[in-house]
DNA sequence: TTGATAAACGTCATATCATAACATATCAAT
DNA sequence: ATTGATATGTTATGATATGACGTTTATCAA
């Protein structure tokens, strides 16, 4: 049991399930999941924190997976342009998607101490900032929400 | 009379008005408000979008006020830590704060085509992040709020 | 006023993040 | 098998950001 999402979590099957959710979907609609794409997103999976670019590469080269950073890069961008990955802005890093296929805006809780990171929805349909886009006659496409504080768990142990 | 927050606006006071604000702001909380760093916020102002520390540094560089890195981002550091100023975390850029000096949460509107920025208000307390940290048990201390779209001014001309 | 301390600046070097460009290889559909 | 699209390997470079260290300037107490 690992802490995902600071909660104690089945972490075992997760990774097997989130890269079956994404190999049928890619099937589905026919996008190749190729291995350095499968192992990217297994990568990210593994942690449930966001992981850098060229810590993800560090990896990839270990195994003989490509060991240019454009390899990495083109990966990721794979992933986030498909929803079964986001990037976040504010670390300049990536993190494994909770809810691929789902269509969401998602929102993130990113732990300053133990830098891990929880996907939670934000509703950019509602509240002040859409009423303040609608009066001024802007339209949003994407909204990036990234809330940085302290995890219960880094809470509870304080340095 | 330029496009500012979307809207004409009388700008020719703007860059003053700010930069006074700023001014007077630091002589009563006793921050130094040094030659560099009013510079760059002149600049910020001067702009109704975001600049990039190297495109600010140019500037700098060329009125023979800095010409390294360090000098941009120290002053950028500064403006940022103490209100004046914003990052855009979408846009590794920073842009000036339309409120300074009043306690704020901001949300950007980013127009994806002509690059201005509008501040807006988020209200990181209600709605329904606010709700999921909460119940997490997750500290909110900081939130970033950025949307990108389509500004007014652009959706008017399209390309 | 001067001396101590902290804050800011100038500079060099380097770390970190990201992409352009182009050649090669693989895949998907005929 | 051919072809066009997609993906990969590689080189090179661009863009963003910070560590470190010595010098200068500001602040403030004595």
């Amino acid at each position: 049991m690992d802490p995902i999402g600071f909660e104690q979590h089945d972490h075992s099957t997760c990774i097997a399930d989130g890269v079956a959710r994404v190999a049928e979907y890619c099937k589905r609609e026919g996008l190749q999941f190729t291995p350095v794409r499968k192992r990217v997103l297994e990568i990210l999976l593994h942690q449930h924190r966001s992981m850098g670019a060229y810590e993800i590469l560090d990896i990839l080269r270990a195994e003989g997976l490509g060991s240019q950073p454009p390899v990495a890069y083109r990966a990721l961008d794979f992933l986030v342009k498909n929803g079964f990955a986001h990037k976040i802005e504010r670390l300049n890093a990536f993190t494994a998607c909770t809810h691929p296929g789902e269509n969401h805006t998602p929102a993130f809780l990113i732990c300053r101490k133990c830098n891990s990171v929880a996907e939670a929805f934000s509703e950019p349909d509602k509240g002040r900032l859409a009423k303040t886009a609608h009066d001024l006659g802007f339209r949003i496409e994407r909204v990036v929400v990234e809330a940085e504080g302290i995890c219960p768990n880094c809470t509870e142990a304080p340095a």
